[in-house]
DNA sequence: AAGCGCTTCAACCGCCCACCA
DNA sequence: GTGGTGGGCGGTTGAAGCGCT
């Protein structure tokens, strides 16, 4: 375990709070009701002086995270459903590591279990495929450039976390195969991220991957032609959204409006 | 039944950022 | 401008559960 004393950080900050007398391990259904209760009674926040009002013998940020992750009426108890899961892989593709903005885009899901849900099931099934979990490439290092399109034109990925990509320097040197049309996608589709990140546009952009996986949900109606679902998969819509995206981004008046939204 | 190894996931950790006085 | 505080994040840990021998 690391050792508190020891970080790095060694500033004068204070622990959200004392160790002593602080109560670890699972949370018991006592506690839970206490906690459920005052914040119920309360609202969320204040968490530091939470346990202290409410009678917890608990950190302050172990309530929050109970509460998060666990407590809250919205949380969804359950397995992942296969549309769930096509809906993380897509936005991991985009956004990485993003555990919390992959959150924000499924209903009902916390960060902590997608984050665990990955490290579990889909980074396994990712290498069992031949794709790397953290880049979405193939693993392989001379793919066969027909796999590529399928795989959705792999993003670059030295680095797949916009936040330490540099995504603008890196992205030209980080496409190591494929077409121009694929060079463009990937360049664009990284500066639509960083530009539009925590903006409405990047927002209805997400948006747009829901309703993708809407149309996976149609997929599974049982009037849905599986013939036409061959030639029309989810895969070419997320592509022609990249594309249409893209095109609506590059051009001038996109581009001013978005300026113009970012200043 | 017991022991062992693997898997899962709740919980914890340090770090970081935004906000405010 | 600076420091303290609250809150959130991603990475990691470890106990519990499970299957296999």
């Amino acid at each position: 375990m690391r050792n508190p004393s020891s970080s790095s950080s060694g500033t004068s900050k204070t622990p959200c709070c004392s160790k002593v007398g602080i109560k670890r391990g699972p949370w018991t259904p006592e506690e839970d009701e206490i906690l459920a209760n005052y914040i119920k009674r309360e609202g969320e926040g204040r968490w530091r002086t939470l346990p202290k009002h409410a009678g917890l013998l608990r950190c302050g940020k172990s309530c929050r995270l109970r509460w998060m992750n666990y407590l809250r009426p919205s949380v969804k108890r359950g397995r992942i459903a296969p549309d769930e899961e096509d809906l993380i892989l897509r936005l991991h593709r985009l956004l990485g590591n993003r555990w919390s903005l992959i959150a924000g885009r499924i209903p009902g899901r916390t960060d902590n279990e997608i984050k665990n849900y990955w490290n579990t099931h889909l980074s396994k099934k990712l290498i069992s495929q031949g794709i790397d979990p953290r880049t979405h490439k193939p693993l392989n290092p001379n793919p066969n450039p027909t796999q590529i399109v399928h795989d959705r034109a792999p993003i670059s990925t030295q680095d797949h976390n916009p936040d330490s990509l540099g995504l603008k320097e890196t992205a030209g040197n980080a496409i190591q195969s494929g077409t121009n049309l694929e060079r463009n996608l990937v360049v664009n589709e990284e500066d639509y991220v960083e530009n539009c990140d925590e903006d409405n546009m990047f927002s209805s952009f997400l948006d747009s991957l829901i309703n993708d996986n809407m149309f996976v949900n149609q997929q599974q109606q049982p009037n849905f032609h599986p013939s036409s679902a061959q030639t029309f998969n989810h895969a070419t819509i997320w592509e022609t959204e990249l594309i249409r995206s893209t095109i609506d981004a590059s051009s001038d008046d996109q581009q001013s409006a978005l300026n113009n939204q970012l200043a």
